[in-house]
DNA sequence: GATGAATGAGCATTCATTCAT
DNA sequence: GATGAATGAATGCTCATTCAT
C-alpha cells in the first residue's frame, strides 16, 4: 500500500491537500510559460505556489510528473473544447469550424505556452493512450469529415490542420480585445484550408 | 578573460582548426536539433565533435556564440534562398511563390529543427540587423509585395506566413520522394493564402 | 534561479543550518587567511568543513556572499572595539590611545589575515555605508580628533593612521607573550604618529 | 644541453629575443599591477605584448618563473637604491633618512603594485639566496645602524620599518605633484620612527 | 504529513601548459 | 624557433531529488 507505481501525481485525499495541488498547478503553468520546462526549476514552482519543496514532491514525486499532470489538464480542456465544436448540433459549415477553432484557441491563449513548451519538450503523455498529438490529430480528423470532401486525404489534411492550429497557438496575442488584425488573418488561413478540404472531392 | 572580445567565434587560421570547427558545427546541429538550445550542453557538443571540451571554447567562446554561428550558417542560407525567390526574373505568380516557398523549405529539412529551434530561442543575430525571425518576417512581407494585394494588412500577413512556412518545416518529412501527400496539402495551405492575400483588394 | 535575492545569505532555520554555518564560517576564515580571497576555493571550503557543495550554496549563494560575510562578522568586531576606545570616558591620553590601538590589533590577531585579505580585495559591504575601509577611516578620523591637533590634516592622517595599523596586524605574530619586542617598537610607532598628529597645531 | 633545470628563464641569445623578454616583462608588470598575479592570465600577457603564448612559454616556463623574474627585476633595482642610500657619503641625518626612504617609494611607485601583489603571494625569491625579505630586512637593518641608537633593538625595529616603507608604498598615491598632503605625512612617520631609534640610547 | 536542510552529478567556462606543424 | 591549436583538471554555481526532524 505504501509504494505506489512511481511516475503518477498522488491524489490527495483532504482539502488542504487539493488547494495545495491547485496552487501548485498554477504556479507551475505560469512558470512554464514565462521561461520553459527547462529553465523552470522545482524550487521556483515551489516558492510561487507557497508550498515547501518537500511537500511539492509529495504530490508531485518528478519534475515530468508535474508537467505530465500539466499536460492532462490542458490537453483535456482542448480535447473537450474541440469535441463540442465537432459535435454542435446544427452541421458546421466551415465559416463556423473556423471560427471555432480559433475561438478555442483564444480561450486557451493564457496556457498556450505551456502546452506548446510541453509538447515540444517531448514528454510523454498518458503512454498507454497514445501521445496528445495522436488525440489531436483524430479530433481534427473527425472535424474535416463532418464538413465533407474526400476522405482519402483526411489523414494527411489533419496533420496539416494540427499544425495550422499550433501555428495560431504559437502567433503573439496582441490585446485581448474582440478581433484583432491577426486573428481576422488566423480565421482566413483556418477557413481557406477548410474550404479546400471540404471542396477536395463530393462524398462517396 | 577581459581583453579578449568574447562576442564572436574566433576564426581558425590553420587546416586542422577549420576541420574541428566544421566537426563541431555538424555536431552542435544535431544536438540542438534532437534537444533544444537549452537541454544541449556544451559537453555533449564536445564529446560528439570529438573535441576537448577546452578546444571548443577556444572557437566558440560561449554557447550563445555557437548558437548563433548556427544561425547565420542556416539563416544565411534560408534568406539567401528566399531572395532568390522574390527577385525570380518573370514576375512570380502564387503558385510559382507557393511552391517555391516548400522546395526552399524542402531543400532545407535535413537542417530544419537547429533553425526552428534557435529561432524561437530568441538569441540576437548580427548584432544590427536583429533577429533572424525579424529578418524573414521582412522576407515574408517582400514576398507578399511582389505578388499584390492590398498593403495595409502586409505586416500581420508577414507573420502568418512566417508561422505557416514554420509549420511546415516542423512538419514530420515522409520520405525524399518527390511530393509526398503532406507537401501537396502544405503546398496548398501556402498557395490558398497567398492567393488570398493577393486577391485581397487592388493595387493602389 | 531569479525569484531569489541573490545578495543576501540565506538564514537558517534549525539548529543543524546554524551549525553548518558556524563551520562554513569558520573553515572560510581559515582558508581566505592562508591563501587569500581569490585563491580559496568554494570547493576546498565546503570540503574543510565537511559541508556538501550544495549545501554550502544554501546558505551562501556565492563566493562573495561568503565574503561579505565574514567581512561583516570581523569588521563589525573590529568597528565595535575601535568605537568603545575613541568613547572611553576619562578622556584619552595619546599613551592610551596608542595602547589601545595595540590592544585591539593584538586581540583580534587571529583573525587578522583575513579582514586584511578581504579589506584589500575591495569587496563592498552593507551596501550603503561604503566598504569596511570607508568606515575604519572614519574611525581613525574620529580618534585623531578626540586627541585633538589641527583638524585640516585629519583626512589625510585618518588614512595614514590605518595603513600604519594594517602594517601592525600584518606584523609577524611572535608568541603570545604579554608584551614581545616587536609589540613594544609598535606601539612606539603608534604613539609618536598620534603625538606628533596632536601636537600639530593647538584647537581651533 | 638541451633538458635545463625547469624553473628558470631562459637567457635570450639574441637581440630580437630581448627584445621580446623587455616586451613581456613590460605587459606582465603592467598586468600584475592592474589585477594581481593570480588574475592576470598568460594567454593575456602574451597578446599584449605581441607574443605567441607558445613563444612566451619558451622564455618563461611557468607563471611563477615570470613573476619571479618580475620579483627580481624589481626587488634588485629596490635593494640598489637603498644601498645607495645608506651609504651616501657626508653621513646621513635623520631627516634625509627619511627623505630618501620617500623618495625611493616614489620613484617604484609605478611598479609598486606588482612587487606588492608578488610579495603577498608568497612566490619565493632566489630559493637558495633568501627572500626578497629577507634582504629588505637586511637593508633597514643597515640604515638603522648608520643613523646610530641602542643595536639591540635593531632587529625588531629594522622589521618595523620595512612594515612602515611597505604600508607607504600601498598608499594611494595622488598626483604626480611635488609633495601631496600624503606624502608629507608618510615622510613624518619615517622621520618620527627613525628619530626614535636613533634616540634610544648613545652607542656603544 | 509538513518542513527545509543535505546531497552530488552536472553545467558553462577558464587557464596553465603541451605539442604538432 | 615561432606559432597557435589541443588538452583537461579545476572553478563557481545550479538543481532535481532525498532525508532527518
Amino acid at each position: 500500500m505504501s509504494s505506489l507505481p512511481p511516475g503518477v501525481a498522488l491524489a490527495p485525499k483532504r482539502q488542504r491537500g487539493r488547494d495545495r495541488v491547485a496552487a501548485i498547478l498554477e504556479a507551475a503553468t505560469a512558470l512554464f510559460a514565462e521561461k520553459s520546462y527547462e529553465a523552470a526549476t522545482m524550487t521556483e514552482v515551489a516558492l510561487r505556489s507557497g508550498t515547501a519543496i518537500g511537500s511539492l514532491y509529495r504530490f508531485f514525486p518528478t519534475k515530468e510528473v508535474l508537467a505530465v499532470a500539466l499536460l492532462e489538464r490542458y490537453g483535456e480542456r482542448l480535447l473537450h473544447a474541440l469535441d463540442r465544436l465537432i459535435d454542435r448540433d446544427p452541421p458546421l459549415s466551415v465559416a463556423d469550424a473556423a471560427a471555432g477553432l480559433l475561438e478555442i484557441v483564444r480561450c486557451l491563449r493564457t496556457e498556450r505556452s505551456v502546452v506548446l513548451s510541453l509538447i515540444d519538450s517531448g514528454i510523454a503523455w498518458q503512454a498507454g493512450t497514445g501521445t496528445l498529438r495522436t488525440a489531436l490529430i483524430g479530433r481534427m480528423g473527425g472535424l474535416l469529415s463532418r464538413l465533407g470532401g474526400s476522405p482519402g486525404a483526411h489523414d494527411e489534411r489533419a496533420v496539416i490542420l494540427l499544425h495550422l492550429v499550433k501555428a495560431i497557438f504559437a502567433l503573439p496575442q496582441d490585446g485581448p480585445g474582440p478581433q484583432s488584425a491577426g486573428d481576422v488573418e488566423a480565421e482566413a488561413v483556418l477557413r481557406l484550408y477548410l474550404e479546400h478540404s471540404a471542396r477536395s472531392a463530393p462524398h462517396g
